[in-house]
DNA sequence: GGAGAAAATGAAAATGATTGTCAAAAAAGA
DNA sequence: TCTTTTTTGACAATCATTTTCATTTTCTCC
């Protein structure tokens, strides 16, 4: 457990958003870390493998992380203002996606599922 | 409706499965096309503003294009090895994303939802 | 049909995120 | 402390996508 891995897993946990490489490294290097950029790309991608933090792609196909309070499988509410997130369930929409694939004779079904919206505060901005 | 633009809708309607832009331009050239790369990116940006195709990003961020048949709202039903898709649809997950949505607050709720896995054909190889 | 304006095209350069390379620095073991 | 292994970071390399810009094609009006 490297201690630079330690020092981005706080730095994304101390947001609610999802969070870009470039971003975080940014913030890091603004407060002082002398951390470079491909640390910050390898501790993201050994913290996105081992499951301690969620990624998804924006639409210009960047990606983006963030550490999530739950450890099981969910989904996200996503401001598309500042970009906090929500962690979201739905019971009714993984039992769909299984049912859909499995009649269409599809194996090993997973599925994306992110919702999108501006959020409250941001609303009223 | 340029004579491009139309080239690369036929060449994604030729398909059932997402293709990349990188993909499209190389099969347009093998079959003795002297479009452009520019061209074809052009195209196809074009051709999802206007809501002729859908898009969606692989795990790598690579932006992928798909001319599918229903013109309304559906999602996708993706094989991962060969990418061919099924559109489905899923009013229970519609109704579920504005409703989480707005218990957050949130205004102009979209969402995206795929569903992957390994189809008939592909499992069976 | 033809001249000129406007739109489309494509080659090449620029961009920007992400990854690979490799030598130096830090941590772990003995 | 000395050696081995792991981590780090500056820099170069990749690769999809976008810009630029000059050329070609299409449109339009005469």
């Amino acid at each position: 457990m490297s201690t630079r891995r330690e020092t981005v897993r706080q730095a994304l946990t101390g947001s609610t958003g999802f969070r870009s490489a470039q971003d975080l490294y940014a913030d890091l290097r603004a407060e002082g870390s002398k951390i470079g950029l491909t640390t910050v790309y390898r501790a993201l991608q050994a913290l996105s493998d081992s499951g301690e933090v969620d990624v998804l792609r924006t639409d210009d196909g960047e990606a983006v992380y963030r550490a999530c309070d739950s450890e099981q499988h969910h989904h996200h509410l996503v401001c598309r203002k500042c970009s906090t997130a929500v962690e979201i369930e739905g019971p009714a929409v993984e039992k769909w996606a299984a049912e859909v694939g499995a009649k269409h004779g599809f194996t090993g079904v997973t599925h994306t599922v992110e919702v999108f919206g501006t959020c409250g505060d941001c609303s009223k901005a």
